[in-house]
RNA sequence: GCCGAAGUGGUGGAAUUGGCAGACGCGCCGGACUCAAAAUCCGGUGAUGGCGACAUCGUGCGGGUUCAAGUCCCGCCUUCGGCACCA
């Protein structure tokens, strides 16, 4: 078969005939297979592209198959650093390299013959979509979900943009790795925070990776204790958050992160000079040093001190950078005895260390003694409790007092989203002198990202720098205003994507919410694992918010998720340029055709798991597919008209349907390389039967074994079932037909094989009537002349029998 | 340090969740067809010992539970992902 032609052939059959068109009158079957959008990159499709929709599309459709009207789009991420990166480079304006890369991108991607309804196609970099990513920012705006503020900030140096929480990896921009540094600056954050407690409750109601609801779980990071508040000898009072209240009577200092505002007003003449160098050298300590954890400890006295309110101590006020501003109170309490790092610090700068804790069982006595144990030497009535118990009522005991309260806290941060970069979607708001922070009115969006722009960088937005945008009128005093110069994270223009897609051409709103709440959530989402923490839980949050809001009635966007593998390069490494170990689908494609390509991927590796690429083996699976094409042939070479079904048949006929039940199984559980092999045992089978019944075959019963086998093979190789299907005389188009069902009927065997161990090992094979219950199969067993010659002169102790699997005799 | 996943032939990878380890491929060996080669078809292929039927060993390492462990439990090692002074 001419694979390259025949694909064309198909391609264009397909496009011509709509066959891919989603059916809204079918609504009620719909299926939402969604597989992560592209980023428009200048580099063609690689391995990694095809090995995400290669198999998604085998996916795809077999639930069409199956008679679901499947929805398929495909669009593209198009706001983002890199092409703006380029185009500071190369001076190529990045709209004009984006939309020149998402056409060569189109193209690619319809040759791979994948079933996107191209009718739905979005583009975020398009004023028609980032119109309503801005209509949705304002939404967060109106409902309190965005608000500006300034604070310490993740800044690149080298990109002259924040990045949130979530782009800095290891200390350093996650793009660029260069190391990123603290600056306060005012920005734009969304409250994802708000949500934090039903995003953590919601991974339970969704069918996801647990790895990946571990990491969100974990990001998420929720930890309940107590506040607990001290009072300073100056009057003033702050509080502490900890999760081990029980152990606050061993208080011997308590510990402020240099942020802290309380510090400058507590700290003693005698010690402002050291406490003000202190927090002058912890400024220029970088982030990443800071926050490494085999740092030794420091920290400064104030000279003040403070009351333990659980026991009237007088307790010194330290601060120290171990203790993070951002986190709980900005204000933790020293316990040195029950921890590592209070103990660490303790230890250093000789203060009081008190055991408050002993371990249940009088085991363990080293200190730091950080588990649960006994509260002991308070000399109150919480000696004795449980650290489970003793936590609780320590707090409820200060509440009562007014010094204290149960609390929750997460590591979780609000989503700081400004950018101070070009390429992207530019935030509604303008700032008015008069009638100061003002959004952008719904009718008067999109606000325009302007087209010429100075947009190397300089350590500002590029926007700032351009008049014609920046300048606008206020919409509430008709005075002079100006825009503001940032852009979105394009993480925003990902959040909600998945909700235009299914009324992507709508101009009156971002989506019809009669529509949406009929086609979301997504059925199956399909992508890779590094988006976790980002991209997965932004659009969790973005989901909720806009359920709150009203437009929504779900709570997950995607109901169930899977992550492919990684194809690495053949040495084993991730594929990169640097390492020149990139591997170019096109050589393959041309020579084998998208087919036995896409084949080979999902035959070749765990698609969960990815791996090193090999090509050992792409020939072979072109003759996989050529042998497939004989049997067809020969199954039109048969007009006999025998009508046997004798035990041949039989016998094809229970491989034939085994491999229709276990190919449909491995499909829904994404196992594709073991439905390929099934498949692959079922055309040995076929050719069995052909060499073996020679011209006294039942022809008819041959021919439509052949028939399923094109059909089951059709979602894996889409052109080549199509080609196949036209030889056998079926009608256009395969993928209209139904995905052969199981007839379990010809699963049931009148006899079969089981294995029979004596203590343990294989001894002998026996042939057991299918109804035969467990004493049967004992007696059948134990008749064997194997069997009995292999117990010899034991004597049998027990007989396990388990039906359909094996015998076990216990001998002595 | 914490969380998660993984470790199986020469090789990619299977194993119905505790039940015949190595499905299906690749590679290798052999056979058929052929004057020959290619293509194709058929068979063999974990290791060790034995002419042999067979026996022993074998799923990262060490223990354990069980009639039965790749799978469960305890203790380690290695690799890969994620988090990391979060009080």
């Amino acid at each position: 078969m001419d694979f390259i032609n025949v694909e064309k052939k198909w391609q264009k059959k397909w496009a011509d005939s709509k066959l891919y068109s989603f059916d809204k009158s079918k609504i009620k079957d719909k299926y939402y297979v969604l597989e992560m959008f592209s980023y428009p990159s200048g580099a063609k499709l690689h391995a990694g592209h095809w090995y995400n929709y290669g198999p998604s599309d085998t996916f795809a459709r077999f639930m069409r198959m199956n008679g679901k009207e499947v929805f398929q789009p495909m669009g593209f991420d198009a706001f983002g650093l890199p092409a703006e990166n380029y185009a500071i480079k190369s001076g190529i304006h990045p709209q004009d390299s984006t939309l020149k890369n998402i056409a060569t991108m189109e193209g690619q991607l319809k040759a791979m013959g994948a079933s996107f309804d191209w009718d739905y196609e979005i583009k975020t970099c398009m004023p028609d979509y980032y119109k309503w990513t801005q209509w949705i920012f304002l939404q967060l705006y109106k409902h309190n979900l965005a608000y500006r503020k300034e604070a310490p900030v993740n800044w690149c140096p080298s990109c002259n943009t924040v990045l949130a929480n979530e782009q800095v990896v290891d200390g350093a921009c996650e793009r660029c790795h260069t190391t990123v540094i603290r600056k306060n600056l005012t920005q734009w954050f969304f409250k994802i925070t708000q949500y934090a407690e039903e995003l953590l409750q919601g991974l339970d109601t969704i069918d996801w990776p647990e790895k990946t609801k571990a990491m969100q779980r974990n990001w998420i990071g929720k930890s309940t204790g107590g506040e607990i508040e001290f009072t300073c000898e100056s009057g003033d009072k702050f509080s502490v958050f900890t999760t081990r209240a029980d152990t606050v009577f061993g208080v011997s200092y308590v510990i402020l992160a240099p942020e802290h505002p309380l510090v400058d007003k507590i700290t003693t003449d005698e010690h402002k000079a050291s406490i003000a160098a202190y927090k002058d050298n912890c400024a220029k300590i970088s982030e990443i040093d800071r926050m490494s954890t085999t740092r030794e400890k420091t920290g400064a006295f104030t000279g003040a001190y403070c009351i333990n309110p659980v026991n009237g101590e007088k307790v010194p006020i330290w601060i120290g950078d171990y203790v993070l501003y951002s986190y709980g109170t900005g204000a933790v309490m020293g316990v040195a005895a029950h921890d590592e790092r209070d103990y660490d610090f303790a230890k250093k700068f000789d203060l009081q260390i008190r055991r408050v804790v002993k371990s249940k069982d009088g085991g363990n006595d080293d200190l730091p003694y950080c588990d649960y144990g006994v509260i002991c030497n308070t000399g109150t009535q919480f000696d004795g409790m449980t650290s489970e118990e003793g936590k609780v009522a320590i707090v409820k005991w200060l509440e009562e007092k007014n010094n204290g309260r149960l609390k929750t806290n997460y590591r979780l941060r609000d989503w700081l989203i400004s950018r101070q970069r070009y390429w992207g979607a530019p935030i509604p708001i303008v700032y008015c002198d008069k009638c100061g922070e003002v959004p952008v009115p719904e009718k008067d969006l999109p606000v325009s990202l302007p087209y010429n722009v100075e947009f190397k960088p300089n350590g500002k937005s590029p926007l700032a720098s351009c008049e014609e945008f920046m300048n606008a009128t206020c919409p509430k005093c008709g005075g002079k205003a100006r825009r503001d110069p940032d852009t979105m994270d394009t993480f925003v223009c990902s959040s909600w994507y998945y909700l235009r897609y299914p009324d992507a051409h709508n101009d009156k709103a971002a989506f019809d919410p009669e529509i949406v709440n009929k086609m979301l959530p997504v059925d199956k989402y399909i992508g890779g694992a590094e988006h976790a923490c980002m991209h997965l839980l932004y659009a969790r949050f973005f989901t909720k918010a806009l359920r709150d809001m009203g437009y929504l009635k779900f709570d997950e966007p995607f109901k169930s998720l899977v992550h492919q593998g990684t194809i690495l390069g053949p040495d084993g490494f991730k594929m990169s340029k640097s390492r020149g170990n990139i591997i170019s689908p096109d050589d393959y494609v041309s020579k084998f055709g998208s087919d036995a390509f896409r084949l080979y991927l999902m035959f070749g590796f765990s698609y969960i798991e990815g791996g090193p690429w090999s090509a050992n083996g792409m020939e072979s699976i072109t003759k996989f597919l050529e042998r497939v094409e004989r049997i067809v042939d020969r199954a039109n070479l048969q007009n006999n008209d025998n009508q046997q079904m004798d035990a041949q048949e039989k016998a094809l006929n229970y491989t034939r349907n085994y491999t229709i039940k276990r190919v449909s199984e491995d499909l829904g559980a994404f196992s594709f390389n073991t439905a390929v092999a099934r498949i692959m045992e079922y055309v040995n089978e076929l050719y069995k039967y052909d060499s073996a019944t020679g011209d006294k075959k039942n022809a008819s019963f041959f021919k439509a074994c052949i028939s399923d086998l094109v059909l089951l093979l059709a979602p894996f190789v889409p052109h080549i079932a199509e080609e196949l299907n036209e030889k056998l005389g079926g009608k256009y188009s395969v993928f209209e037909m139904r995905y052969p069902v199981c007839d379990e009927n010809a699963l049931v065997k009148d006899e079969y094989e089981l294995a029979v161990q004596i203590n343990s090992r294989m001894k002998a094979k026996i042939i057991v009537p299918s109804d035969a219950d467990a004493k049967e199969i004992e007696e059948i067993a134990l008749q064997n002349t194997s069997v009995k010659s292999a117990i010899g002169d034991m004597n049998i102790v027990k007989v396990i029998v388990i039906p359909k699997r094996l015998v076990n005799v216990v001998c002595k």
